[in-house]
DNA sequence: CGGTCCTTTGACAGCGATCAATCGTCGTGG
DNA sequence: CCACGACGATTGATCGCTGTCAAAGGACCG
C-alpha cells in the first residue's frame, strides 16, 4: 500500500526538476553500495541516539560510513553567532560517509530517536578498489548527491516560502518510507525544517497554515500530513503557481 | 604579483568556510585530471563563445568534457516562469563534465567572451578506467563539488544580501586568476551575480554600494572591485559581522 | 496535575522586491 | 569626430514578504 503510493508519485512526470533518483543516498536500493555495506556487517557495529544527539561531527575524521536504520538523521553546519544551516536529511536506507574527503563535512545529528549501523570506512573503501562495478556506483551516488544538492540549491535560490514549503513536502513524498496512502510522516521539527529551507520557525507554521487554508493540506497533528492535492503541491514545488 | 596576493588570500585562516580547497574544479592545478585531459589533446577541439551563448544545456547528453582556457561560464538552470537560477561560474583551468549521469544538469552559457576546450567523454572515461590514482582524483573533484555547493547552499540558506556579496567577493578573490594585487575582475554582469545570490539586480547595486559606503571596497567600473579591507570582506562572508 | 518544550498565532518592523527613472558606457552610423 | 541608440548599471520610492518579538495554545512527561 504504501509502495503503491509512492510508485504513483514517481510516476508523476516532472518538467526538470526530477530528473535525479528519487532516493538520495542510493542505499539498499538500486544500488551496490548497501550489499556491498553488508559484507562488512561482521565488522558493523549498531548504534541509538536520542533526538538532538551527535552521531559525528563537521571536522571529524570522516572513519565510518553510517547507514540509517531507522528514525531520521540531519546534517548540519553551526555557525558562531547561533545560525544554523540543515543541508539535508537521511531516512532508512540512506547512507553518509562515502565519497567524503578526509573530515566530515556537517554535523550529523538525530533529528528523532534513530538507529545508524556504522561500517569502518577503510574496509569499505578497500572493497572500493577491487570491484569495477562498486567504484561506479560509488560516483554514481555522488553524482545523485550533487544533483540533490543542486535541486535544493534552487529551492533556496529561487523560491518563496510557500514554494520551499510546497518542495520540500513533495520531496519528502516521493520517498516511500515516508507516506503512507496520502499521509506523510514528518520525522523531523518545525525548527528543522525552517534551518533546511532558510526560513523561520514562525514562516514555517505560516506557509503551512496557508497551504491548509488552500486546501492543499490537512494538518492532524504537528507531526503528520495529509496531502490532498499532490498535484498542486508539485505544481507550487515547480515554480508553475497554477499556470 | 597576482601569486603574491592570491597566496596572501589562501593563507588567511578560516574558521569553517575554507575547508575546501580554493580551486572549484581541479583542472591543471594539483589534480592529474587536466594532466590526463592532455592525453586527449589529439581528439579535443577549441571552441569560442561569444557572451550569453549556450555551450551546452540542460538535458543534454553529457557527451563531452569541457575545460575553460579564457573567459567565464556560468552553469545555470531556467525555470518556465523567466526565473533563473546561476549554480556557479567557471573560470579558466576549471572543468566541467566530469562524473555526471547520463545528462548535464546545467545550461552551460559564455558569461563573457570565452574559449573552451571540449574532449570526448568516453575516451576520458576509458582513461579513468584503467589508472587507480586517475579515479581517485574523479572523486576528489565530485568530493570537492559537492562540498563547494555546500558552502553555497549555507550562503543562500542563512546570509543577509550584503554577507551573500561578501562571500561572493571572497570567493572569487580566493581564485589566484581573478585578483590583481588589491583588484578583482568581475567577469560576469550583475544580473549573473544576483541570479547567483538568489538576490535582484538592484539589490546587488546596493549591497556593492553600502560595501563602498562602509570603505570595504571601491567601484572603479563595472567590472571591477578594489578590495580595501579584506579581513573585513571575510568577516562579513563568515556571518560574524565585526565581532 | 504541573512543568517544559514545541507549535501556533498575532502585531509590527525591516529587508529585499518591484516599479520607474536616470545615468553611464559602448558600439554604430552619420 | 560626434551624435545617437541600445543596453546595463545605478538610484529612488514604495510595497509586500518574511523576520522579530511576544503571547497563547497544545502535547508530552514526570
Amino acid at each position: 500500500m504504501a509502495l503503491n503510493a509512492a510508485h504513483i508519485a514517481r510516476a508523476v512526470s516532472d518538467e526538470w526538476s526530477c530528473r535525479e533518483p528519487a532516493v538520495a543516498f542510493p542505499g539498499a536500493e538500486g544500488s551496490a553500495i548497501g550489499e556491498h555495506l553488508e559484507r562488512l556487517r561482521d565488522c558493523s557495529s549498531r548504534l541509538r541516539f536520542q533526538r538532538n544527539e551527535t552521531i559525528f561531527r563537521e571536522g571529524d575524521r570522516a572513519a565510518h560510513i553510517y547507514r540509517v536504520v531507522g528514525g531520521c538523521v540531519r546534517l548540519c553546519r553551526h555557525v558562531p553567532d547561533g545560525r544554523r544551516q540543515v543541508a539535508d536529511f537521511l531516512f532508512p536506507g540512506d547512507i553518509a560517509g562515502i565519497g567524503e574527503l578526509a573530515t566530515y563535512p556537517f554535523d550529523a545529528e538525530a533529528a528523532n530517536a534513530t538507529t545508524v549501523m556504522a561500517y569502518p570506512r577503510d574496509r569499505f573503501e578497500h572493497l572500493a578498489e577491487g570491484t569495477s562495478r562498486f567504484r561506479t556506483d560509488v560516483m554514481a551516488h555522488l553524482a545523485a548527491r550533487l544533483r540533490r544538492t543542486h535541486r535544493h540549491l534552487f529551492v533556496l535560490c529561487c523560491q518563496s516560502a510557500k514554494e520551499r514549503l510546497a518542495s520540500f513536502i513533495v520531496r519528502l513524498s516521493e520517498r516511500y518510507d515516508t507516506l503512507y496512502g496520502d499521509s506523510l510522516d514528518l520525522a523531523m521539527g518545525r525548527q528543522d525544517i525552517a534551518d533546511h529551507l532558510g526560513l523561520t520557525i514562525e514562516t514555517i507554521c505560516r506557509a503551512i497554515a496557508s497551504l491548509r487554508a488552500d486546501g492543499l493540506v490537512d494538518v492532524p497533528n504537528a507531526h503528520q500530513l495529509v496531502l490532498k492535492n499532490i498535484p498542486a503541491l508539485r505544481a507550487l514545488a515547480e515554480g508553475r503557481g497554477s499556470q
